[in-house]
DNA sequence: TGAATACCGAGTGTATACATAAAATCACTT
DNA sequence: AAGTGATTTTATGTATACACTCGGTATTCA
């Protein structure tokens, strides 16, 4: 498990390949990755880094220069971050950083939570294979195995994000829905609005375990109800589930959080 | 109401801005429009109407000298229409039209149903401003009148469209969730899933003013239930609502659907 | 002195040229 | 004859050059 510590844990889509564009340089990480996507990649980062100015344009040389590409990638990956919706068109033409209120977030996670109660009722409407079913029940054992422990260091915080993911990919796969599978992780590249968003928000909290522990209690629930046939308590777990995230967004320490400088205070 | 009578109704996004690339070098709707928003609509009309061979790659040069631009916009509009997921990525690079199992349609459906049951929710729990409630009100008068009539002409069915696309617009306004209306307007984009879909592909059926009633009571019924504040009913009925379009989706000749081309029979 | 107009600049939108990778075809070998 | 290899060709990815629009500022006229 190559995940990294501290800081970009939070989103799904970006542990696999986070490039981190601090050396100017020598963001050569793989000599196979194309530009568009060291360009996507790389101001992803920058916009949830909070790095460009919000309110104003987005300057596409500027961002070409440093990044060490032309303007083609950079405007492909501006489109793209467009359509995510963490950057909005201008009038004028060209880009500004999108800001999110806290209602935003929290209808994020609210649609969210609606879209992942919907999967997990065809999950048990359809049934899932009994492979992703026992790889389920694995990965609950295992997050029992990492939440024995009393007190969780970083490195049990990662491996329970880890697992987490995990645990809602599964979810997806026993759905067996790829159409509501691509719009859910649309809706989870939003801001906050990924399962583990604020797990490592409230790290430090001394309430963090507990809440890991309701949590663990909510996956269990639902993979019963889903092996039992039962959509509709399926759907209503999976709903109350997506709640802990609304708490935590009152509750939270934002600090560490990526993403944390595109909520404006008031408006 | 300047609406197109026949084909091109189905689709929310699509409506005001219908651009047919029938005429070769005669498509010069407006002098104005940008080449990248002409390319857009004019791929988008030529990948729902099946123009382009389902499976093979898509020839950028082809589509560019079609269309009188050059390959720039082009490029835009197909990483645009991957996003809206009109198309695939190749792993070669490159883009092919997707296609759309029945499931695929059922589920895009089921998933807007449960977007709009969302928001009616968050309408009735928010409690949407008095204005644009009276505003929903005299848009369900409006369709009271249109269906008052025993037989329904082309020109009714157009009018009863544009006024369910208004009632559902109006319901998002209610619900006052920009992050949510993004979204569901995504879904909405899918290929059928849209409101009023598969009004016009029964329109000539017997009982297709039979279902509009039935729509219509729906419309009546969430109305009232998001000025009570009954936000559970008004999440139910909504949801049920989009039911209408799964039922049709069955029963319904489908012919003169755009993007009919898009189903795979099997597979 | 104020306002309006014209000029200049910055930056996006578009087109095209070039490089590279993939695919298809042909030849050659087994 | 079939399969594998190399070569050619075609198409995508990228960079750059150009045009045009939108702001800003300065200048001029009333």
């Amino acid at each position: 498990m190559g995940a990294i510590l501290r800081p970009p844990i939070c989103y799904i889509g970006y542990m696999q390949n986070s490039i981190h564009p601090a050396l100017e340089s020598a963001n050569e990480v793989e000599p196979s990755t194309s530009q568009a996507v060291k360009a996507l990649l790389a101001l992803r980062e920058m916009v949830l880094a909070g790095q460009l100015p919000a309110g104003s344009r987005i300057a596409e040389v500027a961002i070409a220069e440093r990044l060490g590409v032309s303007r083609t990638p950079i405007r492909g990956a501006l489109m793209r971050l467009e359509q995510e919706g963490l950057l909005e068109l201008l009038p004028g033409g060209g880009y500004t950083v999108r800001t999110f209120s806290e209602r935003d977030i929290s209808d994020a996670i609210e649609l969210r939570g609606t879209i992942e109660g919907l999967l997990a009722r065809l999950a048990a409407e359809r049934g899932g294979s009994q492979v992703v079913l026992a790889e389920a029940r694995l990965c609950l054992d295992e997050v029992d195995r990492v939440l024995a422990q009393p007190a969780l260091d970083d490195e049990s915080f990662s491996q329970y994000v880890h697992l987490n993911e995990r645990f809602h990919a599964l979810l997806c796969e026993m759905a067996d829905s790829p159409v509501i599978a691509r719009e859910l992780e649309r809706v989870v590249r939003l801001p906050f609005a990924s399962p583990s968003g604020f797990v490592v928000a409230q790290a430090n909290s001394g309430r963090a375990r507990d809440m890991l522990i309701v949590a663990q209690d909510q996956h269990r629930q639902v993979l019963e109800a889903i092996e039992r046939r039962e959509g509709a308590r399926a759907q209503a777990i999976m709903c109350e589930h997506s709640r802990l995230a609304q708490r935590n967004l009152r509750a939270a320490q934002l600090q560490n959080l990526p993403g944390v400088r595109l909520i404006r205070k008031r408006g």
